[in-house]
DNA sequence: AGCACCTTCTACAACGTTGTGAAGAGCAAT
DNA sequence: ATTGCTCTTCACAACGTTGTAGAAGGTGCT
């Protein structure tokens, strides 16, 4: 059905192998029997066959990037990040969805299908420490999260404690003093709410508030459903709070949902920020002060990263921390 | 590196032949062969390389999926179910973002990639009419949305135009009259645009209301910040109105954010629906009242059809519409 | 003229898999 | 014992490409 260099070759009088040549713009070819190549490509529409190609030279120009869940905005934008910075490099990326599950984070790793591609983008949220050593395979990889840390695999991270450390700040900056959490996960500490916990304790600590226990919303999924849940969870209890720091953006909408639902005012009697900077918070009502944790810087070096690794892999690992900022909008 | 057939046919003591039988369940293998064979497999951790099956046998169980921009959580969401959908069926998918561009549409319908991949599944937005002739291509493909319509491709589509107007409708019920539309294509006849509005226009001529183009907030990008832009504007304009229907929900919440900033009250002032049921209007504040128009449904059927155009090229051309319902919540 | 060296092109051998066809072994029916 | 089956295994030839090695032809230098 489509054409192949052998096809080209014989309408060009000329071996296959020439043709390849040509396409591989291989410098010696003499210039009269490259155009009468290109023209036979051009008769024919000829497409290189990609199977072959990856068979032959090892390399599919393909990535995957698995993610936890498509359908979370800094999940959706961060794939369409690393698309973009993919195509910029020649490469598409094959995208797979883990559903946070233990299980299915370990059968991508020891699947055939990554030996399809040159590299894997991973941001695993289901392996635990004791799983580490998984991440130890033959395919370039790159982690990114800060949930496993593996010495040996290059990793590119936002910078968790910090960031959450500033936008507790923020609040206390703005007169806050009674901030309520929203999304911990109780006992975790490698994890990206661990580590934001760990930020937010860190800004209390320096301020010289007491940390309270009872202001820690959990909430096992960072959907709206559950900021929501655990934001009405918080005001159940009776605790006092005047500010809320939910660990993702998604988590703030649910939970100032909740709270305008439960008639308190945002920001005047309690402030909200979030955190990851998706779009959804541009034009909430009241737009939602957040944390951008330099997602497009993530995508960007996550993919510049794997590259070099695919090209050499012998170089030193690499542990990337981008950088972060406050964006300010009317939550808070 | 990687083990090979040969590799675990020199270590079960047979031919590389047989190994490719077992691992490809062949029926007539004795079975003392198949478990020593079965031993060897796991002790070299051996994995089928799939460019050489693919070349082989021409099929790579990857299909790609063509959107226009994979933040916007309409096709963030479609993404996700597509993927799923395709897992269920031992497929891969490979994402493809073609920015509502015209020139990289047709790219991608040219593109040597589309070559390793069995099926394309593509919502074109960037494409015209005249461009119906390329999409006649040797890959099976399963068109989205209604943009373009090839008699001889399949599709699977929503009904844009039923769903518009019961949208529409669910408006009229509530005893609104002005009804302003945000999202609209000036000109545009085939489009989603073009036939939700044929929709709305249907709803207000079977209600004998007369059409008021004033009351039409054009939109070229369907994102939040044009949303609020069309409703700031028509506000501005000064014409009378007391409901928007949004030509999705990401215009919609714009919408109302820019609503309530005027200090109009939604629902009580305004109405709003939207179109598409995402997950972000679920939380919303008020909640979006929205059209489902089936996307779960059209991830499922799409690649159930592009499977079907796998295995057999020859079946008739199959055009798929799927169900739509009103999701009613605060907004209305 | 002879030699060395480029330029241009080609033949051949992989890469790892699956499909085809046939060979060998075992067994029942003749 | 021979024939004709079935079961099991294997050798061989693709699939379309790229890498290697080398042949054929031309050019410049001694």
């Amino acid at each position: 059905m489509a054409a192949t260099l052998h096809d080209v070759a014989r309408l060009a009088g000329v071996s296959f192998k020439t043709v390849s040549n040509v396409v591989n713009d291989y410098p010696h070819v003499r210039p009269s029997t490259r155009q009468r190549v290109q023209e036979a490509i051009a008769q024919l529409g000829y497409q290189p066959n990609l199977s072959a190609r990856s068979l032959r030279s090892g390399r599919s120009d393909a990535i995957s990037l698995a993610v936890p869940e498509l359908r979370l905005p800094y999940f959706a934008e961060l794939a369409d990040e690393v698309i973009r910075a993919a195509e910029r490099r020649g490469l598409v990326v094959l995208i797979e969805q883990t559903n946070r599950d233990r299980k299915r984070e370990l059968d991508l790793l020891g699947s055939a299908r990554l030996r399809m591609v040159d590299g894997l983008l991973f941001s695993p949220l289901g392996l635990t420490a004791e799983d580490a050593a998984v991440v130890e395979i033959d395919t370039p990889l790159v982690l990114l999260g800060e949930r496993l840390f593996h010495p040996a695999v290059d990793h590119v991270t936002m910078q968790n404690v910090a960031a959450a450390r500033a936008a507790t700040e923020h609040l206390l900056a703005r007169g806050r003093r009674r901030i309520a959490v929203v999304g911990s996960h109780p006992g975790e500490v490698i994890g990206s709410a661990g580590l934001r916990l760990q930020g937010y304790r860190a800004a209390l600590d320096a301020a010289g508030i007491p940390f309270d226990e009872r202001l820690l919303g959990p909430a096992e999924l960072w959907h709206r459903r559950e900021g929501a849940e655990a934001a009405q969870a918080l005001m159940a209890s009776g605790v006092d709070f005047d500010a809320v720091f939910a660990f993702n953006d998604t988590l703030a909408l649910g939970a100032m949902h909740a709270l305008i639902a439960a008639g308190r005012r945002v920001p005047d009697d309690v402030a909200v920020i979030g955190f990851d900077n998706t779009d959804d918070g541009m034009f909430s009502q009241p737009t939602l002060t957040t944390v951008d944790p330099g997602r497009r810087e993530i995508a960007e070096r996550a993919v510049e990263t794997v590259v070099q690794r695919i090209a050499d892999r012998n170089i030193a690992p690499q542990h990337v921390e981008v950088g972060y900022s406050i964006v300010q909008r009317e939550s808070s």
